[in-house]
DNA sequence: CTCCCTTGCTAACAGTGTTAGCCTGAAATT
DNA sequence: AATTTCAGGCTAACACTGTTAGCAAGGGAG
């Protein structure tokens, strides 16, 4: 048929990235996808070499925005760590593929994890190792969260304001 | 059959358990499971409601293990905290099934996870949000260095120095 | 001895990612 | 204008996942 706006890559990840926002990883299938672009799973083959290849776009896409976000945030401490709390809590699935499986690093653009790793080092201005605690730290009060690990009565932005302290 | 020592409840746990730390959470098929019991996969239905079943008893083995492996530590905060990264690395598959994929709580001994929650807790001594945030930064190294987020060359000794120092 | 129930089995279904092979219409070449 | 090439759709199928239905055989209870 060749629909002249048929699905091109850059389509099939335009669809995947709010396929993945809707209904998350686990209803990020082929065939879901394929739906959505109206066209049949195997169909998405010719212009995709697997799905690794969608999640890697997706990654890239999450790194991206993530990045953005606190980028934009203010330039204290406690403000770029409160962006990451918003931006990880508004986008859950997001972050998720990007932070919690495993980084397909080599189908991703190169310094991409990078920059983004460097931007949170410069949050705190102290060694790597000091920043890699403060990320870790950040990244798990969210992993904690999203994975409802705390108790429903749990004063979170009171831990936040303690874990800022911390660092 | 009736097999005398045939596969019952007990017996498949077990082999769960034996078969999560060997393959991981992907290599935990009911098909693979039933292989090492020497029965067919439905079988397995005949002794255990689901494959929830079994995630969830793992679940409850990992908190018992892991809660041990904290109580066994010395008292100090800095053996608290590296004897909580030792067990995470040692056992990264059952780290990974009681923690970082939901939690059924519905189905795994009441008061356990509150029990490990509030062992950690009790490692700071401060109050719940500053533990909360200590929790988190433990679980933030541990997870982004299974998930190999840290370049090669990161100094993690000096990491969980830096980390234990902000507690 | 007979009945029942436990516990195995096979066949099957719906879902997953993925491959092979076919077909068709549009674009490019002669 | 006729022909060839090829991108991009399709169906059928395979191996895998968890799971259900229904059948069969053996041991224990009456």
């Amino acid at each position: 048929m060749a629909n002249t706006n048929g699905p091109t890559r850059e389509r099939i990840s335009v669809i995947a990235y709010e396929l993945l926002k809707e209904k998350g990883i686990a209803g990020l299938s082929m065939r879901a996808l394929a739906d959505r672009l109206h066209i049949k799973a195997p169909s998405l083959y010719k212009h995709v070499a697997d799905k690794e290849e969608i999640i890697a776009g997706l990654q890239a896409r999450g790194l991206q925005e993530f990045g953005n976000a606190i980028k934009r945030a203010g330039k204290s401490k406690r403000a770029k760590a409160l962006a990451y709390r918003k931006w990880a809590l508004e986008n859950p699935h997001l972050y998720e593929i990007t932070v919690s499986i495993p980084l397909l690093r080599d189908r991703i653009p190169v310094g991409l994890e990078d920059g983004v790793t460097r931007m949170i080092i410069e949050i705190t201005g102290k060694d790597h190792e000091h920043a890699r605690a403060v990320w870790a730290l950040m990244h798990g009060l969210v992993d904690l969260e999203i994975a409802g690990r705390f108790p429903k009565d749990a004063d979170l932005e009171l831990t936040w304001k303690r874990a800022v302290a911390m660092i």
